[in-house]
DNA sequence: GGAAGCATGTAAGATGTTACATGATTAC
DNA sequence: GTAATCATGTAACATCTTACATGCTTCC
């Protein structure tokens, strides 16, 4: 257990800004709310609650139910409250993070040829589009409703980027090259392909920007 | 260490495609390549190398230099290269996971208001916009190179994606309710925020689909 | 009345990160 | 000639996921 809190602490909070919760119900509003840009596992939320309870920054009561098991409901304390409020202005935000396989295997795709490649971006692209058709819908229910403003921007993030990447495997299968061909192009020129890619200097890899 | 191979093992067998390496330079590869959207840090590439080379996947030589310290040079072998085609057209793709601190913190943003929302938005859309350049520079340099399609391919997502989100960035800046009012609009309407999110089924939430 | 699913939660283990170690080499 | 950086790598730890456990309810 870290000392400082990261994103996923103050996600929970965030969650509990909304009502007092049990961790099973904090686990499913996290699926069904943030999982798109930040998700986080059942036992993480668990083991979140034990962490800021510790901090003193939410606190638990036992709740007996009869036809359901026990459960302890989560709420955020005063102290829990100004942290979330003081890591929403806080300047320094942490960095986003983006783990797309397709784009390791775009890397390669030499390896497979453009056919290949052409199958992977299709069916990649149809899956795109059902999430965004997902998003639109979820979209209009919040725009009808005045007090969803924020949340509809996370929505709408979802509704740009799908489109962008929808785009995106359009536009590289009309780029790839027309080669339907059998050459095996292994080992071809592809070192230099890796060594241009990192041909300019990545970000925070030098102290002196520019 | 688990049985089947996920995306991060055939990322480094996909480097190692491209040239023999040792740990340090695969890493520094990895770094300036992948990472912007399959980041693997350097502990990970030497625990991945000994995994594949206990799988058989990899071979390791022994390197001395007289300067600089000794190393252990990894290639693929013929059975690396088996499965690193295999998955590559593999029809079942692990799926995208974006992590955007950002948009934890937009879904509470009524919680500090709209000011401070532009604030944050602002300073993201600057972040998003050097690197939209930094990537222009490196789609100049890799459109010279026919070679380089494929490379290439994955600098033009990170071209289309960081348009949209700039993009995004303006829309939302507009669309926030125009209160640089002090009123504390805790706990006013949330939980129905929260609840609207929720109220499409999550993928993959139910076997059924539609 | 059996199967599936829900509401609660935990244990075990894999994945990933931060920080350290060390000797050479370059930079000023 | 000291400070920073590079090339190599490892140890310790934090984060996150997969799988399990349990008793009720609903479904057909």
């Amino acid at each position: 257990m870290s000392r400082r809190l990261l994103t996923t602490s103050h996600a929970v909070m965030a969650l509990l800004s909304f009502a007092p919760m049990s961790g099973y119900q904090l686990a499913r509003a996290a699926d069904r709310s943030i999982s798109r840009f930040w998700p986080i596992s059942k036992p993480q939320v668990y083991s979140e609650l034990q962490r800021l309870e510790a901090l003193g920054l939410v606190e638990g009561n036992d709740v007996v139910q009869d036809k359901l098991p026990d459960k302890r409901v989560f709420r955020l304390t005063p102290a829990g409250e100004r942290a979330l409020d003081d890591w929403l202005v806080a300047d320094q935000l942490e960095p986003s993070r983006f783990r797309i396989p397709l784009l390791v295997k775009t890397l390669v795709g030499h390896r497979v040829g453009a056919e290949a490649m052409r199958e992977l971006l299709g069916a990649y692209r149809r899956a795109v589009e059902e999430e965004r058709r997902r998003l639109e819908e979820l979209d209009e229910v919040l725009a009808g409703t005045k007090e969803a403003s924020y949340a509809r921007a996370t929505v709408l993030f979802g509704l740009k980027v799908t489109a962008a990447i929808a785009d995106w495997t359009e536009e590289v299968e009309r780029m790839l090259p027309q080669e339907p061909v059998r050459i095996d192009p292994r080992r071809a020129r592809a070192v230099n392909a890796l060594a241009l890619l990192g041909s300019l200097p990545r970000r925070g890899s030098s102290k002196v920007r520019r």
